[in-house]
DNA sequence: TTATTTTTTGACGGTTGGTCAAAAAGTAGG
DNA sequence: CCTACTTTTTGACCAACCGTCAAAAAATAA
C-alpha cells in the first residue's frame, strides 16, 4: 500500500471521528435547549447518534467535558460577531455599540448560549473539562475581552474617555460585561420580568448600556450624539447579513 | 384529655416538625455550598439528620421544591436588609447607594446565596417546587422590586432625576439589577476575573452602580456629592451590627 | 389493653454518569 | 483466502441518584 494511500485511509478516518463529534455536539445542543441540562444525558445522546455510549466517552471524557466544548464552539461564533464588530470605521464608542449590536445579534441568533454558557459559569462544571478544552475555553474568553478592552483603550488613546487612576479599562469592561451578562439571565426569567414589567429586555438593555457609557463621561454621549442612526449603520454595514435575526 | 392539653400536644409536634425542616434547610445549605449542586443528595440529607429519606419528601415534594425553600429563606434575609436600608434618612440616590451597601453585605455574609439563586435562575427548577413555594417566590421577589422601584420613584418626586417616557423606573431597576446579579455570578468566575484583572470586586461594583446612575443623570452626580461619606454613614446608622461584615 | 390514626421507614423501580472486558472491525503479510 | 495483530466499538455492569409506597413503628384514643 502506497504512503499516500495509507495517508487517504488515515484520513477518512480522522474525517469519519470529526465528524460524529460535530454529531454529537449538535445532538447534545439540540438535547439541552429542548429539555435543559437536566433532560440532556449520555444515553440518550448515544441512543440519538446510534452508536454505543462508550463511543460518547471516547470523544468526551465525561459530561461536563461535552458541556464545555459546546460552550466553546458557540463562544466562537460570539467571538466571530464580536471581532467583525471592533472592524466598524467610527468612533470608539461607536465601536462598542457594535459590539453591543453583536452580543444582540448574537442573543437572538444563538438562545441555546444562555443554556450552555450559564450552565458553565453556575457550577462548578468547567473544572472537570481536560485540560486541552479548558485552555481553549480561556483563550476564547481572552479574545472576547480583548476586543472590548481594546476598544474602550481605543477611547481613552482618542481622548473621548478619562479613567482617573486606580480604575482601568477592565473595570469598565467588566461593569458592560456583567450587565450584559446579568440581564440575559434575568430577562428569560419571566417571574422577575413580570415584577418589573419589562416588555423588551433588548432595548431596555440597549439603553442601560449607554447610560452606563454616559456615567463614565464616554463622549460623544448619548444625548450629543445619534446612537440609533450609529447601529443602523452598524447593521447595515457590518451585519447585513444578520439584519434579520435582529428586526424582530 | 383537655382542649388546651390537645392543643399543647399538637403544636409540640408541630414545632418539631418545624425545627426539623428548619435542620433539613440547614444541612441542605451547608451541603449546597461545600459540594455543590451535584454533591447535594436528599440521601445525603436524609442521612445527616439521622432520619429516612421518605421522612425529607414529607417536608419538600422534591428537590427542586427543597432548593425553592432554600432561596426563598435566603431571600427574606435579602429583603430584611433592603427594608432597613430604605429607612436611610438622606436624599433618594443616598437611600439607593444604601441599597447597594444592603447588597453587598449580603453578598458578603451569605455567600451561598449565589449558590442557591442562581441554580434557580438558571434551571428551569423553580417550575417543579409547589405552588405554595412558588407563590412565596413572586412574594419575596416582588417586596425586593417594590424597594428598589421606590427608591427609584421617590428620586423621580423629588425632581432629581427624570425619566424620558417610555423609559420607566423599572427600567432602571432592571439595569441595576442585571448588573449586580450578573456581576455576583462574573465576579465568581475565576477565567473571567484572570482575564479582566479584576481584585475587588465589590469595589468595582459599586463603582459601576454610580457610573450608572451618573448616566441616567441622577442627581446629585458622583462628582458632585461624596458618596463614600455616605457609605460611612449609612454603615454607622443602618448597618453598625452588619459592619464587621463589609470592612475586609 | 386494644383499636385507630399518624408518622416513619427503607426496600424498590427507574434513570443517571462512567468503566471495562470482550466482541467486532480493520489492517498487514503470506 | 487465511491468519496474526491492532484498533475501535460495544453494552453489561457498577454506584449513585430521585422519588414511591406498602409495611412497620409510634402516637393517640377508647
Amino acid at each position: 500500500m502506497l504512503y499516500s494511500e495509507q495517508m487517504a485511509t488515515l484520513s477518512r478516518k480522522q474525517r469519519e471521528i470529526r465528524d460524529r463529534e460535530k454529531l454529537i455536539l449538535d445532538v447534545a445542543r439540540r438535547l439541552l435547549l429542548e429539555k435543559g441540562y437536566l433532560g440532556l444525558s449520555m444515553d440518550r445522546i448515544a441512543e440519538e447518534i446510534e452508536y454505543s455510549k462508550g463511543t460518547v466517552y471516547q470523544h468526551f471524557r465525561c459530561k461536563e467535558d461535552l458541556l464545555t466544548a459546546l460552550a466553546i464552539q458557540t463562544k466562537l461564533k460570539r467571538i466571530e460577531l464580536f471581532e467583525r464588530a471592533v472592524t466598524f470605521d467610527g468612533r470608539p464608542r461607536e465601536r462598542m455599540t457594535a459590539i453591543g449590536a453583536a452580543d444582540e445579534i448574537f442573543a437572538r441568533r444563538f438562545p441555546d448560549y444562555i443554556a450552555t454558557e450559564e450552565v458553565l459559569y453556575v457550577q462548578s462544571i468547567a473544572c472537570k473539562a481536560s485540560e486541552s478544552n479548558q485552555e481553549a475555553m480561556q483563550e476564547v474568553d481572552g479574545r472576547c475581552v480583548a476586543a472590548v478592552c481594546g476598544t474602550i483603550r481605543g477611547g481613552i488613546e482618542a481622548g473621548d474617555l478619562e479613567i482617573p487612576p486606580p480604575r482601568e479599562a477592565s473595570e469598565i469592561a467588566f461593569g458592560i460585561w456583567g450587565m450584559t451578562f446579568g440581564s440575559h439571565i434575568v430577562g428569560k426569567t419571566p417571574t422577575c420580568m413580570d415584577q418589573l414589567g419589562i416588555k423588551d429586555t433588548f432595548t431596555s438593555l440597549r439603553r442601560m448600556q449607554q447610560a452606563y457609557l454616559d456615567g463614565w463621561n464616554w463622549r460623544p454621549l448619548s444625548h450629543e450624539w445619534d446612537y440609533d442612526a450609529t447601529r443602523d449603520r452598524i447593521l447595515e454595514e457590518v451585519f447585513a447579513d444578520e439584519r434579520a435575526a435582529i428586526t424582530i
